[in-house]
DNA sequence: GCGGCGCGGTTACACTCCGTTACACGGGCG
DNA sequence: CGCCCGTGTAACGGAGTGTAACCGCGCCGC
C-alpha cells in the first residue's frame, strides 16, 4: 500500500477553496515522492493545491507511462470519473493541500459556491490538457521541451540575481514521460538550448531561462 | 463568418440534459461540416450531442492541427474557460443538439441538477482525455490506429450482417490530426490492418471490425 | 572520514519508424 | 467530359529512439 500523508490530520477538510492546512509530507529533502491516490481506486476527496507540486499519470499495461499533469499550487487534482480515480497522483515535493469530499460533486446544494468553484477548475484543467494535446500530437521534441520550460516560468519561474529561474522537481525520467520522449532525448535538447544560450543549467533541478523570447519562439515552431 | 445553424430556432436551449430538439445542419450528403464556435469566441452556450458527431480542434499559428476530440451522442463539447471557447467545434454530420447557456456554470443555483450534470460531463471528458494522452505519448502508429477503432467500436460500432461495421465520418486528414499521425501513415496502417484480417475497408467511410480481440491486442501493444 | 557502490543524468552511435515527397487512381461536381 | 479533391501506394530521408558507455554525486558500510 501507499503511504498515507503522516501527522494526522493529514490534510485539511474543509469546504472553503483555499488556504487549507500545511500538510508535510516528507521532510527528508531526498525522494519526497508520496502516493495521494492510484488509478482506479474509489475517490473519496480530491485535492486543491495550496503549495507544492504533484504528478499525476497513467501506467499501460506493458508498463509504458505518460504524465498527464504536473499540479502546481492553484490546480485541483484526483477528479474522478464514475467514483473513481483515472489516473495516480504522487507528490514531488513536500505540498500544502485542501481536501475536498468526493460527494460534494454528486451533491451540489451541500455546497454551491464550491461546486461552481470545482468546475470551474475541471474546466481550466480541460483547457490545460488541450495545449498538452497540441504538444504531444503536433511538436518536435525540440518545440516539446521548449513548450515545458515557457509554461513552467510562467506558472512557477521566480526571479533570482535578475535572472527568470526555474525549479524543476520532477526527474528528467517525468519530463519525458510527460512530453511523450526520452530521457536521452530530453537531455539531448536541454544541452542543445544551453549551447544556443537560450536557456542556462545551474544544477540538474534548477534552470535559468535566459532568452525567454526566443524560448516562446522555439516552443511554437516560429 | 462561420454559418450558424439554419431553421432557427437553431439548437434547443434548455435545461433538461436530454433530449434536444432536432437540427438538421446539412442535409447535402458531401460537405456536412459546419462550424459550431471557435477558438477564443466568447461562449454564449455549451451543447450536448443528442445524435451526429462534432470535431473538437486547435491549430497552432503555424497552421498545425490537433483534433482534440470527437464528440458522440451522450458527450457534450463546448466547455469554456474564463467564458471564451478553447478549440474549435464543428459538425461532421446533420446533428442534433441541446445547448445549454453559459452562464449556468457559474450560477449553480439556477439548475443544481444540471450544474452536477455539466461538471459530470466534464469529468468524463478529463477522463477520455487521458486515455488520448498515452496515445499521443506512448503509443506507435499501429497501436494508434487500432486503439481508434477499438474505441470508436465500442461507441458507435453496429451490427450489420453479423460484422462489427463501423462509420468514419471524418476524413483521413481529421483521423491523422486526431492521432498525431500524417493522412499517408494512416492509410499505410489501415491497409496493414486489412491485409492481417484484422479490419475489413467496405467504403472508405465504413469498416468492418473482424477481429475486435486482435484490434484490441494491438492497440495495447500487447 | 573515506572509499565503494548505485542511481540518475549525459553523451555517442547505429538503426528504425514515420514523415516527406512524388505519383497514380477514382468519384463528384462543374 | 475534364478538373479537382480526397485517398492509396511507393521510395527515400531524417528526427528521434535504443543501446551502451561514461560521468558525477549522494548514500552506505567499513
Amino acid at each position: 500500500m501507499y503511504v498515507t500523508l503522516p501527522d494526522a490530520p493529514a490534510v485539511s477538510t474543509h469546504a472553503a477553496p483555499l488556504p487549507g492546512r500545511l500538510v508535510q509530507t516528507t521532510t527528508s529533502s531526498r525522494r519526497a515522492e508520496t502516493a495521494l491516490f492510484r488509478a482506479g481506486d474509489a475517490a473519496t476527496a480530491l485535492y486543491g493545491i495550496a503549495a507544492g507540486v504533484v504528478r499525476l499519470s497513467r501506467v499501460m499495461e506493458n508498463g509504458r507511462r505518460q504524465i498527464i499533469a504536473f499540479g502546481y499550487p492553484g490546480d485541483v487534482v484526483g477528479f474522478p470519473v464514475a467514483g473513481r480515480h483515472t489516473c495516480d497522483g504522487d507528490t514531488l515535493t513536500p505540498v500544502r493541500l485542501v481536501a475536498y469530499p468526493a460527494r460534494i460533486l454528486d451533491c451540489p446544494s451541500l455546497d454551491p459556491d464550491l461546486h461552481a468553484y470545482l468546475l470551474d477548475a475541471a474546466l481550466r484543467e480541460i483547457g490545460g490538457m488541450q495545449d498538452h494535446f497540441l504538444m504531444l500530437g503536433r511538436k518536435s521534441a525540440t518545440e516539446r521541451v521548449a513548450s515545458f520550460l515557457s509554461v513552467l516560468a510562467r506558472r512557477a519561474g521566480r526571479q533570482v540575481d535578475g535572472r527568470l529561474t526555474l525549479s524543476l522537481p520532477m526527474s528528467r525520467t517525468d519530463i519525458a514521460d510527460f512530453l511523450g520522449l526520452t530521457t536521452e532525448t530530453v537531455s539531448r535538447v536541454l544541452t542543445h538550448l544551453r549551447q544556443c544560450r537560450v536557456i542556462g543549467l545551474e544544477t540538474v533541478h534548477t534552470v535559468t531561462v535566459d532568452s525567454p523570447d526566443a524560448l516562446d519562439c522555439i516552443a511554437e515552431g516560429r
